[in-house]
DNA sequence: AACATCCGGGAAAACGTTTGAGTAAATAAA
DNA sequence: TTTATTTACTCAAACGTTTTCCCGGATGTT
C-alpha cells in the first residue's frame, strides 16, 4: 500500500492524500474527501513509508530535521545480574527523555563493542544522539561521535574529555572503599574485578601506595564483571593467598558471586573477611549477608545523561562538559574490623 | 557527502561510485577509479543515506528484501529486579538469533503497552519480524501482526492460537505449586501477583476447584508483579488473614519482596510459612533463604522463540504453532509441610 | 578482415514520500 | 460587474540511492 494506491482508489491526487494523511494546515481537503482517505487507510492498514518520509524530508542525512529519539548503547553481558545495573541506568534515561518528549532507542551490541560488524547494526539507526554506557572504548567514541554527533557517555569511568560525560567516578570510589577498609585496621586488602582500563582498580592501587602499602600481586586477580567472574575470581584468590582481611569486589555483582565462594569454603562474613563493593545495585538488598557497598545514584545517572544529551542536541551547550554525580558508602553487613569475631566471642 | 559528491570531485558517474562502494561483481571500475573513490570516501567520512538505500532497494516495503533483523519488544517495567526476566529472553533471543544471522532490535515501550504513541515509536522500525515478551493483548498482538507480518509470543501465557507461541504454560506451572502444596497437606493456601488475565492465577483457582477447596477471597491479594507489588502485596495479605499456611506467588520478583514484608512481621519461612513462586531467575539462588520455585528455561524459550520467528520469516512454515517448554519445580527452603517447625522442634 | 566478447563506465529510471508552485472554481469584496 | 481572495485540489520536482540498459573501445576468435 502507498500514497499512490490510496490516491486511485479514493480518486484523488497522491499529494491530496498526503496532505491528508499529515493534516498538512487549513487546506487539507473537503470533510468528504479526507472521510474517503482515512477509510481506506484504516480498512487497507496503510502505513507509511518511513524511509521515503524520512529521504525526502531530509530526516536521514546529516542533521536536518531532528527526530525526537536517541540511542542507548550498551554491550549485553552473559550475566543477568550484571544487567541490572544497566537497566536502572536505561529506565533513568528512558524516564528522562520521555519527560523531554524523545524516544530512546536500545542499540544493545551483543557480542563484542569493538566488532566492526556490531558498527554496522548501530549505523543503521537514525536518531539525534547516542547515550553510551558503563564501558566504552576511544575506537568506539570516536565513531559513535562521528555518526550520531552527539555524545554522552554515562557509567564510572571517566573518558577523554572531548565528550560529554556524567559520571560517578569510580577511582575515587575505589578511594572511599579502602579508606573505610583502612579505618577499619584493613592492611592486607585483596582486588577481584577487572584490572584493565578500569578506575578501580587504579584507584585500589593508588590508595594503597598512598598508604605506602606494597601492591602484593597474589592478592589481586583480574575477573570479569560477573557473578561467575566473582566466584570463580574469590576461588583463585583462595589458592593463590590466604593472608587477606578484607576483600575489594569492583561491583555488587563481583561480591555476589565472591560471597558465594568464601561461603562455600568455609569462610564468615564479615567474620574472617570484610567485603565491600561498588554500586548498590537492587538486589543487594535482598541478598544475605547484606552487601556493604558504595551507593551510585545509577537511575541519576542516565537521566542526568538523558538531560546533558538533549541539551547538547538542542544547542544548549557546545562545550563538552564532565559531570560528576556523588556516591556514598552504606554501611550493612559484610564489614568489620579484623579480628571483630575473635574479639565478639572472647 | 552524497554520491553525488563523491562522484563530482573523483571525476566519475555517480553509477560509478555507488559499484565501487558496493563492489558490485568484476566489472566494477578500474584499479585507479577505485582508488581514488575510496579515498574520499574515507577522508570525507561517507557513509550511505540508508532511507535512500532502503528506499530504493525496496527494503521499505512489505517485505521484499530481508533486512536480517528482528525486533524484540516488551514493555519495561519499574523494577529492575523484574527486568531479570526480560534480560535473560531476549539474550536466548539474542544468541539464536545472531546465531542465524539476524540482528536483533530491542524495542521497549516504556509508559504502556496500550498507548498509541508508544505503537508509533514501534512502526518506525524495518524488521523481518517481531517477538514480544512477556505480556501482551490482542490489540497489540493484532498490530503488529498488521504491522510486522510476522510474530511470535513468548512467556508464561498462551495466546490466541493464530499467534506462533512459545510459551512455558504458567497455567500448568500454577497447577504443579499448587499440588505440591497440597502434597505436603496445605490447604489454606494464599495468591499474591496479579489476577487479571493472568494464567498463574486462572491455575490457582483451577486447582482449588479441582480439590473441592472453595476459593476464599482474603487469601488473594492482587498485587504488580514486582518487588514492591510483593512487599506490598504480603503486608495487605496479613492484614485481611493471618489464616494461611502457604502463599503463592505468582513470580520470584514478587516472592522476593513478600518475602521481605513477612520476615519483618516476625514470620518464620518455611517454619510459620511456606512459599513457592514461579521463574527461577538468577538471583533467587543468592538471597536468603532459597526460593523454592519453578524453574522456567527462560533462555531457551528466547532461543526458541528466535528460532520458530526466523523460521517463519523464512517461510519455513505458515501454520501458527504454541511451542510448550517443560517447567520443573525445584526445591530449595522456602517451603515444608504445614506444623513442619513445631515437630522439628519437638 | 569480420565478428563476437569483455570491460570500464555513463544516462536515466525507479523507490514512496513531501512540498512549493500552479490552477480552476467558488466565494467575498469593490 | 469586475476584481481579489479563498478553497480544494493537481503537477512535478526533489531526496540519495540502486540497477538496468546502453555504448565505445580493447581484446580475442574465426
Amino acid at each position: 500500500m502507498t500514497l499512490k494506491d490510496i490516491a486511485k482508489e479514493a480518486g484523488v491526487s497522491i499529494s491530496t492524500v498526503s496532505r491528508v494523511i499529515n493534516q498538512k494546515g487549513a487546506s487539507a481537503a473537503s470533510k468528504e474527501v479526507q472521510d474517503r482517505v482515512w477509510e481506506i487507510v484504516r480498512r487497507t492498514g496503510y502505513s507509511p513509508n518511513i524511509a521515503a518520509r524520512d529521504l525526502k524530508s531530509g530526516n536521514s542525512t546529516s542533521a536536518k530535521k531532528p527526530t525526537r529519539s536517541i540511542a542507548c548503547i550498551f554491550a549485553r553481558t552473559e550475566d543477568p545480574m550484571k544487567d541490572i545495573f544497566f537497566s536502572t541506568l536505561a529506565r533513568g534515561l528512558e524516564e528522562e527523555a520521555f519527560h523531554h518528549n524523545y524516544i530512546v532507542k536500545h542499540l544493545i551490541t551483543f557480542v563484542d563493542i569493538d566488532n566492526p560488524a556490531e558498527f554496522r547494526h548501530i549505523t543503521g539507526n537514525r536518531v539525534d544522539g547516542a547515550a553510551v554506557l558503563g564501558r566504552c572504548n576511544r575506537q568506539m567514541l570516536s565513531f559513535l561521535k562521528k555518526h550520531f554527533n552527539n555524545v554522552v557517555y554515562s557509567g564510572l569511568n571517566t573518558i577523554n574529555a572531548k565528550y560529554d560525560q556524567i559520571i560517578c567516578d569510580g577511582y575515587q570510589a575505589a578511594g572511599s572503599v579502602m579508606e573505610k577498609f583502612f579505618e577499619l585496621g584493613h592492611t592486607r586488602i585483596a582486588y577481584i574485578g577487572d584490572t584493565k582500563e578500569e578506575n578501580r582498580y587504579e584507584g585500589y592501587c593508588a590508595s594503597l601506595s598512598a598508604k605506602k602499602i606494597p601492591l602484593r600481586r597474589e592478592l589481586v586477580v583480574h575477573a570479569p564483571m560477573t557473578t561467575e567472574g566473582g566466584y570463580q575470581g574469590a576461588l583463585r584468590l583462595l589458592e593463590k593467598s590466604r593472608d587477606f582481611t578484607a576483600i575489594f569486589c569492583s561491583n555488587d555483582t563481583v561480591a555476589i558471586g565472591a560471597l558465594r565462594a568464601l561461603q562455600e569454603k568455609g569462610l564468615k562474613i564479615p567474620g574472617d573477611v570484610s567485603l565491600i563493593s561498588i554500586d548498590d545495585i537492587d538486589v543487594v538488598q535482598y541478598i544475605t549477608p547484606l552487601l556493604t557497598t558504595i551507593r551510585i545514584p545509577i537511575e541519576e545517572l542516565g537521566k542526568m545523561a538523558a538531560k546533558i544529551l538533549i541539551d547538547r542536541i538542542e544547542g544548549g551547550h557546545r562545550l563538552p562538559m564532565k559531570i560528576l554525580l556523588p556516591f556514598s558508602l552504606v554501611w550493612r553487613e559484610t564489614c568489620a574490623e579484623p579480628g571483630f569475631h575473635k574479639r565478639e566471642n572472647g
